[in-house]
RNA sequence: GGGAGUGUAGCUCAGUCGGUAGAGCAACGGCCUUUUAAGCCGUAGGUCCUGGGUUCGAGUCCCAGCACUCUCACCA
């Protein structure tokens, strides 16, 4: 389903109007529209200033009330919303024009700012001040419910962004984040760079890839599960601070925390370790929250979480002490926990069993932001030892709101444990297409500095930073299956 | 992939026990110079998601399919 179909009877009366227009040596199809103001701005510089003053503005009529020799439009930009009242009395010749104008239609208007009776701010259109910029030929949506199946709205984003407003302000807040975090990183030092999306290894993660073709080379390529492996790459050549937020695409079930195509922010500092990554990784968000939101306290759903302070840190092991009650290093007493959460423990690796029972008893408690520290190395590839306990990694995940939000290590730059890491996982992985990645282990081979590694999932962050539970609500065209012509 | 739910006018939604398809907004025609989801009078608008089946008769009941939502599974 469509919003109109080339048959439509709505938009052929409009095609007629879009005639008329053209009958009167009018292109419905304007051109540039200079100096032009946003719609806010203009309000609040009109606010206290009483005087006559000027304004022009462009948008789109998403309100029209027309009361004979009197026309009011609600214009809304990308700012929000400004009255723009339309008389015959001022218009004279243009008056004709103003009773072709629909709702949806995008027009310029300019013309001396006023107040009505009831004090709204209202661009009185001037003498020739009306321009039509574009002939809106569908139907728009409900102006009260504006557009509300969800379906349609991620189908036809282009109407939901300008007939939801809400959803518009997500998403330049998305952008202000992203925003936020560059400035942050190049503020410290940090070099934004971009790395392969195709890859003839896909590595640095242990998920399944999508396969596509190059066909002058006749060769397989995968879209990137992680930008990883470059990236340090980039610190044995010397970059020392990179940082990369780009799409990540893994070929796995869809859900409200999931989209195929990802966006990720993943950095790498030299000589640094996964305790800087904590620190950064709190500074980051918390700048965040102070610019994008209205304190620290923000509702996600049914829960509500508290940003503010430092965030908890806390061990992989006493997080699954203090939730499944039972020992990390006690491999009876976790399998025990295991078959009483009715997980299916018999074919598992230990450290695999461990893990399940940690996801079914730690993760739905980690509401407000905490670190998990101190993961078992078993699990982590690509990080380096705790000098203290080598059972356990020097890596650690965030969890805001029950999600893993964040991912981070002491990243491991020794060569020759690298490569038995690879092996180890290379064992029974056939299915994500797993190969070793020779050149990466070369490239350790060259020295790479000890670092510190940081992964951030922007669109879980965003979610957070908004409040919506679903991943599709922060991605501006998240995948859905095409709708085919039987159903259009 | 499993389970549950949703799909009716351009949009938002009603539709009783199986008996002629409804409202509001939008549209079209008319009135109206300070409206705020403007108002008033009138008109028009339907592949009831698709395809089968049951029935004298299906938007409604049954079967299959499609899309979306939730959920489970998958998922560093």
């Amino acid at each position: 389903m469509t919003i109109q179909a080339d048959s439509d009877k709505f938009e052929q009366q409009r095609q007629e109007k879009r005639e008329k227009l053209e009958a009167l040596g009018l292109d419905p199809y304007g051109l540039r529209y200079d100096d032009v103001e946003a719609a806010e701005a203009v309000k609040e510089r009109f606010k206290d200033e009483e005087e006559r003053q000027h304004a022009r503005c462009a948008g789109r009529i998403v309100l029209l009330r027309d009361i004979g020799k009197l026309i009011f439009i609600t214009l809304r930009d990308r700012s929000g919303t400004i009255q723009v009242g339309l008389s015959k009395k001022m218009l004279n010749e243009q008056w004709t024009l103003a009773k072709l104008l629909d709702l949806g239609d995008i027009i310029g208007a300019s013309g001396q700012l006023g107040r009505t009776r009831t004090g709204e701010i209202t661009i009185w259109v001037e003498e020739d001040g009306l321009a039509f910029l574009s002939k809106c030929l569908a139907q728009p949506p409900e102006k009260f419910h504006g557009l509300a199946d969800i379906d349609q709205r991620y189908r036809q984003r282009y109407v939901d962004l300008w007939a939801n407003p809400e959803v518009m302000g997500r998403f330049i807040k998305r952008s202000a984040i992203t925003t936020t975090i560059r400035q942050h990183l190049e503020s410290r030092g940090f070099l934004e760079v971009e790395t392969p999306m195709m890859q003839a290894i896909a590595g640095g993660a242990a998920a399944r890839p999508f396969i596509t073709h190059h066909n002058s080379l006749d060769l397989d390529l995968y879209l990137r599960i992680s930008p990883e492996l470059f990236l340090k790459r980039l610190l044995v050549g010397g970059l020392e601070r990179v940082f990369e937020i780009n799409r990540n695409f893994r070929n796995e079930g869809l859900s409200r925390w999931h989209n195929p195509e990802f966006t990720m922010l993943e950095l790498y500092q030299a000589y640094g370790d996964y305790h800087d990554m904590m620190d950064l990784t709190e500074e980051l968000i918390s700048a965040c929250v102070a610019a994008h939101c209205n304190g620290p306290e923000v509702k996600f759903g049914d829960l509500d979480i508290d940003l503010s302070g430092r965030w908890r840190r806390a061990k992989y092991a006493d997080l699954l002490w203090e939730h499944a009650g039972c020992d990390i290093g006690d491999l009876q007493a976790v399998r025990e926990k295991a078959r009483a959460l009715e997980l299916d423990e018999a074919g598992m690796d230990d450290a695999v069993v461990v893990n399940e029972v940690f996801e079914a008893t730690v993760e739905h408690h980690l509401v407000n932001p905490t670190f998990v520290i101190d993961y078992p190395a078993v699990l982590c590839p690509l990080t380096k030892r705790s000098k203290e306990n080598p059972n356990y990694a020097e890596r650690f995940e965030l969890f805001i709101a029950r999600m893993e939000l964040a991912n981070a290590y002491t990243e491991l730059n020794d060569p020759t444990q690298q490569y038995e890491n690879f092996m180890i996982q290379l064992r029974g992985q056939e299915e994500t297409m797993a190969t070793m990645d020779h050149d990466y282990i070369t490239a350790l081979k060259y020295g790479m500095p000890p670092a510190g590694g940081l992964g951030i999932g922007i669109d879980r962050l965003v979610m957070v930073l908004t409040g919506v539970t679903s991943i599709r609500d922060v991605i501006l065209f998240p995948l859905l299956k095409p709708v085919g012509p039987e159903n259009a």
